[in-house]
DNA sequence: TTGTATGCGTTATCAT
DNA sequence: ATGATAACGCATACAA
């Protein structure tokens, strides 16, 4: 690789005008611009990034921290910020955290080190005192997280908006013994507060008290659906519509309805959350909650772009709006 | 951050000695190690990777191409090896290429500029020669393609093996109207060329001949899957089964299946490849061929990590077995 | 407008 | 065994 000292050889021009040219600086003669530009191409020239960032000159890469890749739901969210990073130039490094705090900080280093540039954090295991330090180091941007820390840009849905919408959906069909499955607890307080609450105000709103039996916890993956199905055929008293607040979920129970006879949605209606392309696969296909994932991440790649330019963000909360989509399984 | 100089200023020891015990050289008294040893201890003091990259000597980035991250066979790749390069403290640089031979030039580029150490391609779009020069700026390793280079190690299944293998299985179950499925073309050269082989192979095995009307190229999506469907539902004389070569395809005809009334396997058997998530999501669950997609980039980043090193390789071709998986489809 | 000299944080060379 | 110093490639303060 031709160095910028080969530049000036060639050229017959001292670094420092070369590098004035190289970064487009004024108070260049034209003529001098020229000679360095074609011993540039001559030399097919490109300047060292690793000196760049040595001299703190440069900021190109971005750290992403995501739960796990294979979940659709991240990989999506991947897809769309690596596309508006490299519109930019912006190379990505990512890394799956699995929620594991010790990880988290090793990675989270990468900015103290100036390995990368700024960080999206699309889920985060430490709390907002063990994040906050870095930000000293570089702009972090959160996409998908309940957590807050001021002067740190999030980009998010309205999670009791979901939840309330899709509820209120089941309530419309005119289902009444509603289920409630969350990925978290059904606590006030933590990650899943909002959605929860979303929950609660919309069977208040048509005076339905809620049944702690059909409130299931910390659910996820398709074999846990499997599990809630499962639950859910050995209650006497059981439910007629079931929000999951997970695709994988719903999913799960729809192949445990096919292995118990259970019909989707005449005997159980079932609201998936995020609308994965899995939606379209299972049989009937699920009506869910679709997460403007492409959106999300694309406005978190920009501000994170924004932000290496010095550029000062209007506006740190950014709420996306959901939308319900109806299909077979409601 | 502190660097070297502070632990010089805190231990009052030269930096060529901090350097040497930061690296572990010999030749260093056990008293003066100690020192700083404490001193780096106290200032928390971690070798700045950047300045590390400049002088040559930093092997800790390695670049990963892909076709789409939202592609699970892709995801689950990337899975693999960001857990395995992450377990040796190497980060991964990941890029969507689509394809496109512009794109992957820039990121080979990284290469050159020494922002990565080496280049995992699972997808190439550009030919031996194109990718032959950037050998000379690192190692690079392939998985999951065709391309041959000398000295370039390759991870791959036998895609001959695995259409043999699907198809005999077919056959076995006493389907004797086989059609053919490709993502790419049915030509005796190029990328496919192996796995067309294996579906020769097999149906010449039982003195069969090939249906030129049953061989579909360039399939891909799930909405492939549907096309190729409705295209044989009307069909004067009509295969019995189907090699999809992809279990997304394999997916979209059992939703057009459902739409078509067409009875999966009874009509019609279907035969998936890769052995995704959604297999078991369908109705009815698929048949596929299992790739050993962790094994495979798990190996690849191992090849990778051991080229950082220095390590020779004992070999360059690894070709990983396949695996028939029946279920309900076929 | 242009050029010289210096520093970013390391590691390696060469003395001592 | 230890330390002073050069070098990696670049950008900038300062001088001219």
């Amino acid at each position: 690789m031709a160095t910028i000292s080969d530049v000036v050889k060639r050229s017959g021009i001292s670094k420092a005008t070369v590098s004035r040219v190289i970064n487009n600086h004024p108070h260049v003669s034209k003529e001098k611009r020229e000679k360095v530009l074609a011993a540039m191409k001559e030399l097919s020239y490109t300047p060292n990034p690793t000196a760049r960032r040595m001299r703190g000159q440069l900021n190109t890469t971005v750290g992403l921290v995501v739960h796990r890749v294979v979940n659709p739901y991240f990989s999506y969210l991947m897809d769309a910020i690596e596309r508006k990073a490299a519109e930019h130039n912006i190379r990505v490094i990512f890394f799956q955290s699995k929620e594991d705090k010790q990880k988290e900080f090793e990675f989270l280093d990468l900015l103290k080190q100036k390995q990368v540039d700024g960080m999206i954090l699309t889920t985060v295991a430490n709390s907002v005192e063990d994040i906050r330090p870095y930000l000293e180091y570089g702009p972090i941007v959160f996409c998908n997280e309940y957590l807050r820390i001021d002067d740190v840009p999030i980009v998010r849905i309205s999670e009791e908006d979901a939840a309330f919408t899709g509820v209120t959906h089941l309530l419309e069909e005119g289902y009444r013994n509603i289920a409630y499955c969350t990925g978290g607890l059904f606590a006030d307080e933590g990650k899943d507060r909002d959605r929860n609450t979303g929950f609660r105000k919309a069977m208040e709103a048509k005076q339905l008290s809620i049944n702690p039996e059909w409130v299931f916890i910390d659910q996820h993956s398709i074999e846990d659906g499997r599990t809630v199905m499962k639950k859910i055929t050995e209650m006497d008293n059981k439910p007629d519509a079931i929000f999951t607040g997970s695709d994988e979920v719903a999913a799960g129970m729809t192949i445990a309805a096919r292995e118990y006879g259970v019909k989707i949605p005449e005997d159980l209606a079932v609201l998936g959350f995020d609308d994965q392309p899995l939606c379209l696969l299972t049989s009937p296909q699920l009506s869910t909650i679709h997460q403007p994932i492409e959106e999300m991440g694309s406005l978190a790649a920009e501000l994170i772009i924004k932000l290496f330019k010095g550029e000062k963000l209007e506006q740190l909360e950014y709420e996306l709006p959901i939308k319900l989509v109806k299909r077979e399984s409601t």
